[in-house]
DNA sequence: CCAATATGTAACGCTATGGTTACGCATTAT
DNA sequence: ATAATGCGTAACCATAGCGTTACATATTGG
């Protein structure tokens, strides 16, 4: 049963995504497969605490584990990382209508402005606190 | 500095995605801007706990509030998503990739469990755990 | 067979999360 | 004014996460 075309539910994806350590792994497994000594190697914590991601990574099936010799090689397995592409899917156009809109607002902004600095307000405006 | 053309990075987004609720939260939003009461509503859990979510994805940028008399109307801000999809595409052309080179290497795979070469045994193999 | 190497797992510890209830504060309705 | 409505926040709780330090297991080298 290997290439099963399974559609992967974007919960455990986003579930691993969501750690900059894990995103990192991928990240360096896109250079090839390795050992995952080599993959602790590249980070500042521990092995078990990268072993653990890996785990992780693995039971959601974003790495492939290939044991060879008292080595366990790590490939990167993109596939469910399309149940995330595609969940994104659905926000495409609205930045895209953004790009439109958007552009359209500041241009209008921009003409409104010309003379002017435009430096700030404008709608964030309210208030100082930040975001919040 | 407002409509500045920011670049979010997408340690922020992802942490906000990874949870189910939230991710419900902006798919409820992408129908149109809604009173945090109303959303609320659409979920099984406490107001509080919908108005914590709303925070976190205030803070992520992911939506907008503003305010109308005694409600708090939330809109979806696509904007950080971005930062995702940029982060996505440097795995597309894996999936890509993989229709190819997977399908060869797991065929070399089959063949090599087949006629079983190559001294090593593998064997103890492939597991009788799952996948784990 | 024994030491060294390569890993995963168990047991902890601390912080982060997500949910709950109680409460405070505007805004709107009576 | 007063009550009702709409929300956010504070204080708590229980659980999930992530990191660490042993420790157990399998493979390779002498």
């Amino acid at each position: 049963m290997r290439n099963r075309l399974v559609t992967y539910s974007p919960e455990a994806a986003f579930h691993a995504l969501a750690d900059p350590t894990r995103r990192a792994v991928l990240d360096l497994l896109r250079q090839g497969i390795q050992p995952a000594g080599q993959i602790a190697r590249a980070f500042p914590v521990s092995r078990p605490a990268i072993s653990k991601h890996l785990r992780l990574l693995r039971r959601a099936h974003l790495v492939q584990e290939k044991r060879e010799g008292r080595h366990r090689l790590y490939q990167l397995n993109p596939e469910p990382l399309k149940a995330v592409d595609s969940w994104l899917q659905q926000y495409r156009v609205f930045w895209q209508a953004n790009l439109n809109s958007l552009k359209a607002f500041v241009e209008a902004e921009h003409a409104r402005e010309t003379g002017g600095v435009e430096g700030e307000r404008k709608d964030t405006a309210k208030r100082s606190r930040p975001n919040e």
